[in-house]
RNA sequence: GGGCCGUUAGCUCAGUUAGGUAGAGCAUCUGCCUUUUAAGCAGAGGGUCGCAGGUUCAAUCCCUGCACGGCUCACCA
């Protein structure tokens, strides 16, 4: 039973504690880390080891014992990586080797001091004079040898899977790396990082289901951001040219192995830009984070080859329609809404999402290499500005790879006027029946009636992001702790 | 939210063909073993078979409901 297991561990901090000894001290400094150790001795000779005089304390826990008796092999692993220790009882002395034996279990934290040398099998190895136990474990860790598999406790004790399966570390290790080169990649083209608040008095940015909850001392509901933009902009107003911000927005919708209520989300803005610069700008955002941790543009995704190399396809919304579905049920409401219907499309009656959810269900599948799909309709795009010649689209685009949205960018609407009929538009579109639209934001729109200057702006889905370059097919692969229902 | 699948020892999994109070490996405990690395050898303990009902002389197995998880569909990134 597990409790006897944790029955027989708590019963040696009980001796340990009437010996005196605590069982939980933080006197030990190591010397070196694992990694230290072997790669600076890593591939010396026996000669060369026998040679250094130095004595290394390193720290760490222990994850395999191999009892001989007179002598134990044992392994512990750090924060870098993992070193063989060898106690002999000639070497470390009787009293040692028994404490070792009555008292550490596999999952103790331990210290161990001593000097380095190589096995028959040329294994670089602790020769350990001196150990001390640093943490008493009381729990007994997953089995060594298959892992931890359970989904289940893999999430939600996810200290287990770290400890477990070293490729889960490896991927959380990547999802950092991607964020930092993202942050390196618009840094150095003068965007400036901010935070911005993420409760909000109105849920903008978005048209998503936001989280509500409830400020005491002001008597007030406030709303997890759906998204940073409305206050990005008002940064663009106020005389930031380039800004971007890397941080948690909440949806409060379904999960999926796409979709977490909590999920990161990358913006930018950038004055006197257009979509069109922003193509360019997340292509070029993508191939460096890809180059970088990859090697390579072009990788395999969950069986799937995938190309980023530049430049990439651009694909227009109404011009790929009308070769699908004719241009004359463009042009018919009528006819929009039946080949709608017959593709199972709730349109609610509203054009544009008609339009973009047909393009979405027939072509969206189709798209594996990335595609920038523009032209989106003015309808679905409430914060976008108008195109110039065709006032029923705007300049917006999302980056489609291998079916999957992963940015969705546009130039930026700064006409305060135009932003209230929007808005406007918007609460129409609720009275149809869409769950999901933009509130009016009155504050934001005085805001644009100070004056933002042309603008575009983009967000991208990091965590689809870390997924595609890691090769994963759950967001839950890329988040330490995803959502579960509670037990 | 709908559909399908899963839940057996601390971990990884068998199994119940056809209902008769459960097995292996690792881990744990006891011996032996001073260069092993899934160490080895000999022995031992450990399970309300997810939860609750029902059918039955008898249920881990059949039926129903529930919980949690996975896949999938619908919406969003």
């Amino acid at each position: 039973m597990e409790s006897d297991l944790v029955d027989q561990r708590k019963k040696k901090i009980d001796e340990l504690t009437e010996r005196g000894i605590d069982p939980f001290p933080n006197d030990f400094k190591p010397s070196h880390s694992t990694a230290q150790l072997n790669s600076a001795h890593g591939d010396s000779s026996p000669e060369q080891l026998d040679e250094l005089k130095d004595e290394f304390a390193l720290a760490g826990r222990v994850v395999a014992i191999r009892d001989f008796g007179k002598s134990i092999f044992l392994h512990i692993t750090d924060g870098s990586g993992r070193i063989q220790g060898y106690l002999r009882k000639d070497v470390a002395g009787p009293e040692q080797l028994d404490f070792f034996k009555k008292i550490i279990d596999i999952g103790d934290i331990v210290g161990i001091k001593g000097s380095l040398f190589k096995t028959k099998t040329g294994e670089l190895t602790v020769n350990i004079k001196f150990v001390k136990l640093l943490t008493k474990s009381i729990r007994p860790l997953p089995e060594k040898w298959h892992g931890l598999k359970d989904v289940e406790i893999r999430f939600r004790q996810r200290y287990l899977d770290l400890i477990a399966n070293p490729e889960v570390k490896e991927t959380f290790i990547r999802r950092q790396k991607i964020i930092k080169l993202i942050r390196h990649f618009l840094d150095n083209r003068d965007f400036f990082e901010v935070e911005t608040p993420i409760l909000h008095p109105i849920a903008g940015g978005a048209a998503a289901k936001p989280f509500k909850t409830y400020h005491n001392a002001l008597d007030m509901e406030l709303y997890l951001r759906v998204a940073p933009e409305l206050y990005l902009k008002r940064l663009l107003v106020g005389g930031f040219e380039r800004v971007y911000e890397i941080g948690r927005s909440f949806r409060n919708e379904g999960l999926s192995n796409q979709h977490n209520p909590e999920f990161t989300i990358m913006e930018l803005y950038q004055a006197y830009a257009t979509y069109e610069d922003l193509m360019s700008l997340i292509e070029e955002l993508f191939c460096y984070v890809a180059e970088t941790i990859l090697g390579t543009l072009e990788f395999e995704y969950q069986g799937t080859l995938i190309n980023l190399n530049p430049p990439w396809e651009r694909v227009s919304i109404m011009a790929s329609l009308e070769e699908i579905v004719g241009a004359e049920v463009l042009h018919s409401e009528d006819m929009l809404f039946k080949k709608a219907d017959s593709l199972g499309i709730n349109h609610l009656g509203i054009r544009g999402k008609a339009l973009v959810e047909i393009f979405e269900s027939v072509l969206g599948d189709k798209i594996v290499n990335p595609t920038f799909v523009f032209g989106f309709p003015l309808d679905v795009s409430p914060l976008a500005r108008r195109n110039s010649e065709n006032p029923e689209l705007t300049d917006r685009f999302e980056l489609f790879i291998n079916g999957r949205e992963y940015a969705n960018a546009f130039s930026e609407l700064n006409d305060p006027v135009d932003q209230r009929a929007r808005f406007m538009a918007q609460l129409e579109m609720k009275a149809k029946g869409e769950e999901e639209v933009h509130e009016m934001d009155e504050d934001f729109i005085t805001a644009l009636e100070h004056g933002m200057p042309p603008a575009a702006g983009a967000g991208v889905g990091i965590d689809r992001l870390v997924m595609l370059l890691s090769n994963v097919p759950s967001i839950r692969e890329v988040l330490f702790f995803p959502h579960l229902r509670p037990e």
